[in-house]
RNA sequence: GGACCUGUAGCUCAGCUUGGAUAGAGCAUUAGCCUUCUAAGCUAAGGGUCGAGGGUUCAAAUCCCUCCAGGUCCGCCA
């Protein structure tokens, strides 16, 4: 039962329209209130009679049943909901079914034959969140990974591998990423390096035998290393068609925009100007040197998966120094006449950043995302033998446990603060910590196995306030999904989940679970075993596991 | 110079979408809690001009304006 719609619906009939209800601070006052003020200013009547003619009036309402009282406290109407109806409702599993709805999800889309850096992870779990919770709440999911596998960067690295011939069978990316440190480093002094780089890939994009070879090995050697990467985040794709897809596909979009009369030529590169749709800076389509540029493929891969998949919204979980590129995308969008250009949305994230400024793949400064897990799964594995050492599969729980870390430490916060990198926070299993919530739920899991008996719900049972606030809690879910949904944010999810363990936990610490009155312990065990499902099915779509032992 | 994002406790962050009762967590500090269900836990204390100033309102961390600080971007990288 949904209190809050059941409350609104109590008001709606007292000729109420929009009505917004608060959980107050003290739960003494009530479970729900509903503040009188913006009534009082439309009736010009004080805040107080409102309150105390609404409660007279609801109190006698028969639909009213699951309230225990009404009140009226000062300005507010406080309604007191049966605590029997309260927790029997924290029992009900949310349902959803399929909306027929699609949504297209691009994100992670690292560069091919750079270092799958700290800075990948951030849009590689939160897309992945976003997948997992659209996909819970009904819709249709597509993800794609938009490999960054074209551009003039694989000119230049391919200049660098010709100029200074590498053996890079052995730990291919580390190599090629060497080869392009040392690039840009050299092309400083010497700025022929650059125009070489463009030949390079101008002959590439014209079909060059050496150079598309080069580019396959480069490319396959790359997507190898990610794979590990992702199976250890459990992130995948319905498509990886990345950048090179497009290449076939733009000379249409090319002649689309010439012939709607969007572009013109400027300083031998074709642009459209967007002043109109209130962006200074025009977008190019085409460089100087007639080779194109990623908002020409940008501008094709939308079109294409519209077509594809004609989804009803696109996500681009992709960083926020990319905003003004997606600006100038959608502008152009609807300037070819694409209404749908309106369900495409940019999901930015800030950044990783050291204290000392921004990370750049350029100058070499990357932390590894294989170094990060790797330390984490470490750490995790000396504190199980600290703590647990009798622990079977001991490897295996460290992994989750480590991986888990790491993502819960990206997805807790707000996607657009940045983050200042610091290992000993992003190792941390303490506090507001993913482990923190797996421990909570392994827990759990070894209360249920102790005692053996078979839960049993009984509302009638669970009413300390440590029961009533956790049923509270439990009932806040499909609230906590839609917010998600509704913002894209993520850490929604994980606050509403550290809010649950830390509710369970002062539960656990204040009242015994097995104990001689075997009506009341199989009641809170249903409790438990609710809690339990709910911690795993939401680290579950948030992409972390939930060990029943650590 | 322009655009966008961020600014809340010593540190890291929730809360702002939808204004409302005493602004919440974690870390760190201090004092407690393991002969009983996993102490990766729990309880309590101290710690706040919610960047600054104006405005709207009965009521502003929340909405509007100006300013300050940090970040990002501002045509041939993505």
């Amino acid at each position: 039962m949904d209190f809050k719609a059941a409350i609104a619906r109590l008001l709606e009939a007292q000729g109420i329209a929009d009505v917004t209800l608060e959980v107050p601070p003290d739960s003494k006052l009530g479970d729900y209130a509903f503040p009188c003020f913006p009534l009082a200013k439309e009736r010009k009547m004080a805040p107080q009679a409102i309150a105390q003619e609404l409660a007279a009036k609801i109190a006698t309402d028969p639909a009213a049943d699951f309230l225990e009282r009404v009140a009226a406290t000062g300005p507010y109407v406080n309604f007191f909901i049966k605590q029997t109806a309260l927790v029997a409702a924290a029992f009900e599993e949310p349902e959803y079914q399929p909306n027929g709805k699609r949504v297209v999800i691009e994100h992670s889309s690292p560069n091919i034959a750079k270092p799958f850096g700290i800075g990948h992870l951030r849009s590689t779990v939160i897309g992945g969140a976003l997948k997992r919770v659209y996909e819970y709440a009904g819709w249709e999911v597509v993800g794609i990974n938009h490999l960054g596998d074209w551009g003039t960067q694989f000119g230049k690295l391919i200049a660098a591998y010709k100029r200074w011939p590498t053996d890079i069978t052995e730990d291919p990316i580390k190599k090629l990423l060497e080869l392009y440190v040392r690039f840009h480093a050299e092309a400083e002094k010497d700025p022929t390096l650059d125009d070489a780089g463009r030949e390079e890939f101008r002959k590439l994009e014209a079909g060059d035998p050496e150079n598309v070879a080069l580019w396959k090995q480069f490319r396959e050697l790359s997507l190898q290393e990610f794979d590990r990467i992702y199976a250890r985040l459990h992130v995948s794709f319905e498509s990886t068609a990345g950048e090179a897809f497009y290449n076939d596909k733009m000379i249409p979009v090319l002649d689309e925009l010439k012939a709607k009369g969007l572009t013109e030529e400027d300083e031998g590169a074709l642009i459209v100007r967007l002043e109109d749709m209130g962006i200074q800076t025009p977008a190019i389509v085409l460089k100087s040197d007639g080779a194109t540029i990623y908002a020409t493929r940008d501008l094709a891969a939308a079109i294409y998966r519209k077509k594809e998949y004609n989804f009803d919204r696109m996500l681009y979980e992709v960083g926020s120094e990319q905003t003004l590129h997606f600006r100038q995308l959608f502008a152009m969008l609807k300037k070819m006449g694409h209404e749908w250009a309106e369900d495409c949305q940019h999901i930015a994230h800030g950044l990783y950043r050291f204290d000392t400024g921004k990370m750049s793949t350029r100058k070499g400064q990357v932390i590894f995302i294989e170094d990060v897990l790797q330390q984490a799964v470490e750490r995790s594995l000396k504190t199980i033998d600290q703590k647990n050492p009798d622990l079977l599969e001991k490897e295996m729980v460290a992994e989750q446990v480590g991986i888990g870390a790491v993502i819960f430490f990206d997805l807790r916060s707000d996607r657009l603060k940045d983050i200042v990198f610091d290992w000993d926070e992003m190792l941390d299993f303490e506090g507001e910590t993913g482990p923190y919530v797996q421990y909570t739920h392994a827990r759990l899991c070894s209360i249920l196995r102790k005692s053996g008996l078979e839960p049993k719900a009984n509302p009638e049972l669970l009413m300390t306030p440590e029961e009533i606030a956790l049923a509270r809690q439990l009932l806040a879910f499909p609230d906590t999904i839609e917010q998600v949904i509704k913002n894209d944010k993520p850490h929604i999810l994980a606050r509403h989940l550290l809010d649950l363990s830390q509710l369970v936990n002062s539960f656990y610490q204040k009242h015994r679970i097995i104990q001689d009155d075997k009506d009341l312990e199989r009641a809170r065990l249903a409790l438990i075993e609710k809690t339990a499902a709910r911690i795993e099915l939401g680290l579950s779509l948030l992409g972390i596991m939930a060990p029943q032992e650590m």
